[in-house]
Parts: C-alpha cells; structure tokens; sequence
DNA sequence: TTCAATTCCTACCTATTTAGTCGGAAATGA
DNA sequence: TCATTTCCGACTAAATAGGTAGGAATTGAA
C-alpha cells in the first residue's frame, strides 16, 4: 500500500515547478539539489513526465523544465498515474468488465467490491487535488508561521 | 499502490472463515483449494494471523483453523495490517510526531498533509469494514440472484 | 496403540521490482 | 566555440514478492 520514490519524487519536482511556475525553465540540476533527489534517477523520472506532457522541456544552456500546464491543471493523480501505473489496489479492478454477465461467484464480487470501494477512496483524493492546491497550502503555511 | 498477494490472499481466507464461523475448525488445505491459494504459501500467512490472535487453530486430526473472534469484530485493517504492515503511502507517517516543532519547511508539510489525508481515506474504507459485513453482502448477491 | 490427518517450524529459492549509476550524444544560448 | 543542459540506452545492486521443500509435533479415531 506504498507509493514509491517514484511517485514521492516526482510529486516532489512537480511541486517544485508548481512553486516557480511562469519563471521560464528550471534546471534539472536546480530541482534536484532543492528536493535533495539523485538528478540522474530524477533525469527518468522527468523523461516519463515529459512524454505524458505534464512537463515540457528545452535543452542547452539556459535550459530546464517547465509545466506544460497551469498548476490548477494538474492533479497529483496524472503525476502518479504516469510514475506508478494505474492506482488499483488489485490489477484485476483495471481489466474487469463491470457489464459483464453475472460471475456465479457472490463471494468474488464482495472482495471487489471492496477492493473497489478502497480504489475510489484513493483517486478520489489524488484525482481531486492539484498542484494548485498545494501551492496555496504552503502559502498558507508560510504567512501563518 | 497495490496490496500484494498476502493480503488479498488472506482477506480471501478469513472471508472463508467467515462464512463457516461456527462450523468448528476448518482444514487449511479446505480453504486453500476452495480459494485456489498454494497451501504451503496460506500457511505462512495464518502462522501470521495466528501470531496476531485473529485466528486460532487445532492441530492433529479434524484440527484446522477457525476466526478467533465473531466476524464483526475483525475488520479488514487488521488483516491488512498483520500482512503487509501499517497501512501508509510513506513510510514516514508512521513515525513523525505531530506533536513535534514547526519543521520550517512548508513545503515539506504540504506534502505530507496530502499523504495524510490518502492514508486517512485507506484506512476509513480498510477499518470499517468488518468481515461480517462481507458476510452479510455475499449473501445479498446470492438472493438476489 | 497405532496411524492418518493436520498444524508448526526452519530453511531455501527464483523472478521481479526498486532505486539507482554510468557514459556519452545532441542541442542551445552567450 | 564552448559551457550548459537535456536526452538516451545500458547496466547494476539490493530488496521484495511469491513461493517450495522437508520434516517434527500433535491429535482424534479405529
């Protein structure tokens, strides 16, 4: 029931561009120094973000990533959907056919259920938080301190 | 984000005890076979469970195994719990203090509040169900059938 | 009293996933 | 032209997942 570093990670950096974002591109090297994150390892995990288009990039000097959104725009459920797979507790919630014909098997189906019911809890905040969100939290917390 | 093998695989069998609570002890190659779960990998699962008190057992002949308490007072955490450990995306939940000083980094905060609040929703959905209300829906769906 | 059934225990094993590292090619602004 | 920076493919060590193997201890029943 853990997200890995990947999806700890990548929250992390988007986070991060979500704080500075509108300020031109930041260097890998800048995010990952910021997050203390290997920048080799993060380099991957910015690679994946990049070709889902979460992230849009420009090489060479003065160069760096940049969301290729408004932070509002993106919720922490397509960062970790893109770094961690589908959110599902159990593979088989993501093949099932809900329409399909009656199993035969009522105790199968109690378990997806619950399985079921544990998936929405999960999307239902991942899916309905952005970065939006928590940029305003941590101002929030900043001016409360 | 995923529940392995040990806690579907022993949310599947306390399910089956749950179904024949009352019945006396249960054989765990009964259960293994009605459940299609290698008997050699079950058994190290309800070595865990035993260990927890959530199942008790009888050796010998006609021993087996059977729910240590009524099925409405075992929720599906438990199992959860003794099988893959606290149920938490990061591991650093579990240990921090709450109660500690202001960190100084706001940043860091709003990330683990967003954690928080996933681990929050798990473990609504995890700890309130017990396995009587599995019970109790799979013989639901077998009338309505 | 024997025996088949059954739990209990320790150790071992293999494949996959995780969390990286390494080295260099390609692009770009100054 | 050159320092900076992304892009790319391959490699690797450690941990975790998902089991197997074999036998000792216990118990109800014939």
């Amino acid at each position: 029931m853990r997200v890995s570093t990947r999806g700890e990670y990548g929250v992390r950096a988007m986070f991060d561009l979500a704080l500075n974002f509108g300020e031109g591109p930041i260097a890998l090297k800048t995010i990952a120094e910021r997050q203390v994150i290997s920048e080799h390892y993060l380099e991957q995990l910015m690679a994946a973000l990049r070709k889902a288009d979460l992230v849009k990039s420009r090489r060479g000097a003065q160069g760096g990533y940049e969301l290729a959104d408004t932070p509002e725009n993106i919720s922490i459920g397509e960062i970790i959907r893109v770094l961690e797979g589908p959110i599902t507790p159990l593979d088989c919630l993501d093949e099932e056919k809900t329409t399909g014909p009656y199993c035969g098997q009522p105790e199968r189906c109690v378990l997806r259920n619950l399985w079921r019911e544990l998936q929405d809890s999960m999307t239902q905040v991942l899916d309905s938080t952005t970065l939006e969100d928590l940029r305003q939290n941590a101002y929030r917390l900043e001016v409360a301190e």
